[in-house]
Order: C-alpha cells, then sequence, then structure tokens
DNA sequence: CGACTGACAGATTTCAATATCTGTCAGTCC
DNA sequence: GGACTGACAGATATTGAAATCTGTCAGTCG
C-alpha cells in the first residue's frame, strides 16, 4: 500500500471485505488490515462503522442501476418505453439476485440498515418513471405495481420458471390502464 | 382442566401462548403447562412442534380473510366489485398490522416458517379474483401490481399516511387497465 | 503541520458449559 | 383398551466469562 489512503481506496476494500466475511462479521478492523493501514486511519476518513457501510451501499445502488436513465431519457414512445425501463430495472435486479446469491444478501442486509438510503434511490427511480409517464402520482403508481419485480425483499421468488409471464402480465395491465387514461 | 383434550383446544391455547411468549419462546411444554397436562398428550394430537404452529397458521390465515369471499361472489359489477374486495383485503391486514403489531410480527414468523401454506392461500386468493376479473394470468397481475398492500413484508410501510392515496392510486390504475382489455 | 499509530474504555460478540426443549415410548391409571 | 404420564437421548437455547470490536485521542514520524 505505497498509494496515498483516500476515502475511494476504502470504499473498494470495503466492498471486498464485505464480500469475504458477509455483513455481520466484516469488521472495521478487517478493512484496516485489508488496506495495510491502523483501524484508526480509516475513522480519519469515515466517522463510523454505519457511516462507511451507508457510502457502499450508495456506492452498490448507483452502478445497480446504471443504464436506466438513458433508457428514461431515449425518444421511444411513452409505452414502449416504459416497459423496456421495467425490463432492465427487473433483469438488472434478477441478475444480481440469481448471479451472486449471497453477495445479493449482503446487499439486502446493508439495504435494511440504510433504509433511508434506499427511500432516496427510489425517489430518484421513480422521478424517472414520472419522466416517462409524464405524472408524479402515476408514476409512483407504476412502481408499485411492479414492486414484485424490483424490491429485494421478493427476490426469492424470481427463481420461479414463470417470473417473465407474470411480470409481462402486470405489464401488459399497467400499460393498458396508462393509455386508458 | 375437567374438560376432553382436543385439537381445537391445544389450538387455541397455542395462540394464547404464541401471543404470551412470542414465536421464539413459545415452546410444547409452555403449552402443555398452559393446559395443564404433560407435553407428551400434546403429542398424541400433533406430531411435531412445526405441524402445531402450521395449524394454527393455518387457523390465522383463515379467520383473517373471512368475509373476502362475499365480497368476490356478491353481483356488483366487475370493476367496483374488484375495488371493494382489494379494499377489504388491504383494510383486513392493515388493521391486523397497526392494531396489534407484535401479534401480527409473531404472525409474520409463523408465515415464513410455514411458506407452502400461505402460498397454498395465495393460490385461494387469486382465485376469488379471477371469479371477478374473469382470467386466470390477469387475476395474478392484478394480485401481484397489489402486491405491496397485502404482503406482510411491506407492513412497515403501511403506516405512511399516504397509503391509502397510493393503494387508490394503484387502484385506479388497474381498473383502467382491466377496462382497457 | 498533518497523516498515521496504538493503547484504551465501553460496547458487542464469541464460545463453551449448562439448562431446557423436542420427540419417543414403556408403563400407569381409569 | 385407550388417554395420559414422565423419564430419557439427542438437539437446541441460554448464560456468563473471555475475546474482539468500535470509536477516541494523546503521541510519533516525516
Amino acid at each position: 500500500m505505497a498509494e496515498a489512503l483516500t476515502a475511494e481506496h476504502i470504499l473498494t476494500t470495503t466492498e471486498d471485505v464485505l464480500r469475504r466475511y458477509g455483513p455481520a462479521k466484516a469488521t472495521v478492523v478487517d478493512v484496516a488490515r485489508a488496506l495495510g493501514v491502523s483501524h484508526g486511519s480509516v475513522y480519519r476518513h469515515f466517522p463510523t462503522k454505519a457511516a462507511l457501510r451507508e457510502a457502499v451501499t450508495e456506492r452498490w445502488l448507483e452502478q445497480a442501476h446504471a443504464g436506466l436513465k438513458e433508457i428514461a431519457e431515449s425518444d421511444a414512445p411513452a409505452p414502449e418505453k416504459l416497459r423496456s425501463w421495467l425490463q432492465a430495472l427487473f433483469d438488472a435486479k434478477r441478475k444480481k439476485a440469481l448471479g451472486d446469491p449471497e453477495l445479493f444478501a449482503t446487499f439486502e442486509v446493508l439495504a435494511k440498515e440504510n433504509s433511508d438510503v434506499v427511500a432516496e434511490h427510489v425517489r430518484e427511480m421513480v422521478e424517472q418513471v414520472a419522466a416517462i409517464v409524464g405524472d408524479q402520482r402515476t408514476a409512483q403508481a407504476v412502481f408499485n405495481a411492479t414492486e414484485r419485480f424490483h424490491n429485494p425483499v421478493h427476490a426469492a421468488d424470481w427463481v420461479e420458471d414463470d417470473v417473465q409471464d407474470k411480470f409481462d402480465a402486470v405489464c401488459d395491465l399497467v400499460i393498458a390502464g396508462l393509455e386508458a387514461s
């Protein structure tokens, strides 16, 4: 570790440690050890363990949903655009949940710990839907109606072999509802 | 306890014990003690502790959703009927969750333990929706779209003072979608 | 001076012993 | 005979002492 110790560097290492030890056992001392510094140094960059984990949560959410904004801002017709935005969100979540279940479980714990960070992120997601459907209340309704396909608490259901069809059915219903109004 | 020991009697007492001690600490010995019999007697009626708790779960689900069937079988027009069925389901759940949060938490634990019982119950609920909307796939979609307002994992959100409005928004969207098809 | 260390107090977690519980069954009692 | 008991083996939970962790800060080092 000849490099200067940066917040960025600590975050990356914390992710590694979380991946390796899991959310229950990963300690600040572990992170410091992995960085080759004393744990006091970590506390110069993050005031508490909770703040460190919160920062990790923010980063994860950010990169997990990269690419959605582009879809929301593309100029396809609203119904198709909404469908592909929702599908992209579902695909991203599902891929994470099924690809590395242990890491996903770790993320779930962090997400529960930092529900305010998650809430803010959800707010941004709904904002993107509002940009597609044009109306805040409807956007919230669309987001809520598809909760089963993006909220991690339902991840266990995403292995069913007919999830995609269930997703399509809800999408069909929601989009039909939008076009009716 | 001059009365004969019946399965029914054991179930009622088990509910009491669960209410008093919570799901983690309630034991078969506690139930037997409350009944004034030895725990061996309880095992004459239920093969395992798990079976006993499963039976309690079934009873709870049953009585929690009493009255829904009547709405599903009434002869109001489909859209209103669907709305009042969904509203009745939401009201029942919300009342339980807010009225006695501790008991509801106990129920949540039992529900997780006995997910197959819950799954069967959900199947019946979807059946009732299908009787209203006429089609299985759509019924499933309606049920999934309103998940946020009946699945206990979302109970924490039911205290928000705008839940009812969020519920109405989803209902509006879903019902508009139904009428469009 | 400012990045970093390491020893420290109090809080939290781990671990192993002890106690309790689950499920069985031979035996009691009406 | 059939409902019930209570002692038992193995599994699970509780407890309290010891180990580790969190967060602080006076002090080192370049």
